[in-house]
DNA sequence: AAGTGGTCTAGACCACAGC
DNA sequence: CTGTGGTCTAGACCACTTA
């Protein structure tokens, strides 16, 4: 094979060659779920220390191009999805329409006292119980996304009693008689989290987009549900309109 | 000061223990622009070896919490910022509002043909000629954000000739005698495409919150910017009041 | 048992910032 | 010049996987 791959003068570090150097080698020569060498092979492959050769494979697991397992080996990952702007413009959903026509399945359930955020969010005392319930919407038969809901216990008895899918908003407004109103969103994005990636069967290194929300009894204004949403980023645009 | 900070029988790793004591201090006891002390100092004083306080720190410089500084030390940022999207939102105006400084750098200023998704934004026919700017946000001195502008040429003379970094709403409401509203938002979230990651400074495995918007002439409604912004997801949470 | 990645140490030299 | 982070080497031992 061609020797002087690797350039000790060229300012360029080692372990960026060697990253660049495996990164063509896995787009040229290898397919989701075949192996690198071991790091013991490509740093005698290089000559240099095996610390060097972990340093480069440390840049591709960052840019998500392959995975370490542990006694195993490191292997090359499917490719990220392509984030084709025109191609998302179908799975548009409007923030407003968010539940209508979503399969729900519930993850989770539980009584759990009030922690900081929630309790802040809901205007609660710290250790108030609360209902948590964690839900899976599906798309069209697709994992879509994953709403984790906070609501004070004593305001949503039966919710934790009866609930069991299906829209939240319209069993509340069906059991409580209460109509909810959204009062403000704070949005962000992240690395998906716990089991996330799990439910919304998608890979560890593609991103979520994160919405928090608070709803509010529409005619009291009394906080009644806090709401963490994790959306599959490459399903949706969350569209705002003002 | 306690020793036995640090357990090395405990199954966790010794980074991982000195990553979490730095994100404590860093939380407690350090605020944004504060330096954390040398590797050789932590390294000491955790007796440790360099190269594991290091990998400590790696940690956090992932997480968002700190930046290092070639010859200077390891800083600590600042936190998430939340940014709120209403109709009058400009990114300058509410930032300097509270105090933050601002920088703007323009990294790229082109004319192009329109293509699809810029002249249907735009409501102009495909191939007119489009002022494309590409822009570096900067929020005390750390970059936050890229956008990409697109202004119709022949409503844009001066915007091609002569903006040459700052607030662009207010150069063309000084030149042009134009006042802009932002008509609705489409936001989602990626990993970062191009050049981002690097203009951000930020890793390519972590994503950012791309919000398209769309910008009229107050007065006759007629589009004038489109513009795409790429947001540093781990330094933002988007504010949307409804 | 052999091979893999995971962690830690020890020491070296370099490039950059600031006095 | 000194101190900082950036890179590289050499060697050790561990934990996990597979045979």
């Amino acid at each position: 094979m061609t020797l002087g791959l690797i350039n000790r003068n060229s300012g360029e570090s080692l372990y960026s060659q060697i990253s660049r150097f495996l990164e063509a080698d896995i787009k040229e020569r290898l397919s989701p779920g075949d192996f690198l060498p071991s790091e013991q092979e490509l740093a005698s492959y290089f000559s240099v220390n095996r610390h060097t050769v972990r340093r480069a494979i440390d840049e591709l697991v960052l840019a998500g191009l392959v995975e370490r397992l542990h006694g195993k080996g490191t292997m090359v990952l499917a490719p990220a999805f392509d984030y084709c702007i025109e191609q998302k413009t179908r799975f548009t959903e409007s923030l407003a329409s968010r539940g209508k026509s979503t399969d729900s399945k519930v993850l989770r359930k539980l009584v759990i006292p009030a922690t900081g955020g929630v309790s802040k969010k809901l205007k609660i005392k710290e250790g108030t119980e609360v209902v948590w319930i964690e839900t899976l919407r599906l798309v069209e038969g697709a994992p879509f996304c994953v709403i984790s809901h906070f609501l004070p216990l004593n305001q949503a008895i039966e919710v934790n009693t009866y609930y069991n899918g299906g829209s939240l908003h319209a069993f509340i407004k069906r059991k409580l008689g209460v109509e909810l109103n959204r009062k403000s969103s704070l949005i962000t994005a992240m690395l998906p989290q716990g089991d996330d990636a799990r439910h919304l069967n998608m890979p560890t290194n593609s991103p979520v987009l994160r919405v928090k929300s608070v709803n509010c009894n529409k005619v009291t204004g009394v906080p009644l549900e806090y709401a963490i949403t994790r959306f599959r980023a490459d399903r949706i645009q969350l569209e705002v309109n003002l």
